[in-house]
DNA sequence: GGCTATTGTTCAGTGCACCGACGAATTGCG
DNA sequence: CGCAATTCGTCGGTGCACTGAACAATAGCC
């Protein structure tokens, strides 16, 4: 054998909690809205006429990323995409009534998901596990990007 | 505004985690096999003979995704994969000799990730971690199979 | 003003991960 | 034994996520 258990490699327990998430949430918020898409629909929300780097470094996505999210959301009519008159790089983006809407109906679902995902805890644990997560990504997300804040204001 | 802080929300954070994680795989333990393919290299170390759902259970991921990944470790040559005689249906896997020896070298480095990893916290804190994570993803799971053993043999 | 460097977006390629549907093989019941 | 139900694998489709390369526009320097 040699083989290894995997419950104590945080990599493998970060995947199956992620996959947890992703059917809990199809289950309980939508099927039609992904947790990237509201994530950056609540970044675009919280800062309309953000441009797509700057939506990445909210959510921490990369860039390619955010535009595949992105092309999704405008195509459904959930962003508005403009070229940046002043600077044509950049496109702003921000939410269409409907994108505000959408993103009201779920933020209260999303709040209903988390208490039965983090259900298996006390009010103490969570805090301490959303802690924990925060601390160890955060420091692994600065190995990469020295400079990074930590924005937490 | 309006807008929820993503910060307190699991799935978020479990992505960020994730995301984390991969990034420093590649820079520590490799760039030709991924975390999900020595998950699965991994149990067929352990147990030489399972068929695809067989790992798709140790290892938590659904047939489909066992499939592609089942399929690009017999491409590179690491498994073996041999039509069960007894039964038609299923396929037996094993690895090959030169799959252990990758298995062998990689469990040694990803250990050595999995410190660097989880340098930020304290060895208290280290456990803690591991298992809150594992009894948030192993509650989530049991919401969809209310039947699957909890395999902590 | 013109060249170079930087910055924002896009594109191609790879891999993980799911679902639903389908085909092949086996099992179990009458 | 023969047909139905189950089980394993595959296939097609969608979405997330990264890298590296190409492209366009701006900014900075001489």
């Amino acid at each position: 054998m040699a083989a290894v258990d995997l419950s104590t490699h945080p990599g493998h327990l970060a995947r199956r909690l992620q996959q947890a998430h992703h059917l809990l949430w199809n289950a309980m918020v939508s099927e039609e809205i992904t947790s990237p898409q509201f994530a950056v629909l609540n970044a675009l929300v919280a800062e309309p006429g953000l441009d797509q780097r700057g939506v990445g470094e909210r959510v921490r996505l990369d860039r390619s990323t955010v535009a595949d999210v992105v092309g999704r959301l405008t195509g459904r009519g959930l962003l508005d995409k403009v070229r940046d008159p002043q600077d044509g790089r950049r496109a702003l983006l921000r939410p269409t009534a409907e994108g505000k809407r959408i993103h009201r109906r779920l933020t209260v679902r999303t709040a209903r998901m988390n208490e039965v995902f983090l259900a298996p805890l006390t009010d103490a644990e969570r805090a301490v596990f959303l802690g924990l997560i925060q601390r160890v990504a955060d420091a692994a997300e600065r190995l990469r990007d020295p400079e990074a804040e930590t924005v937490t204001p």
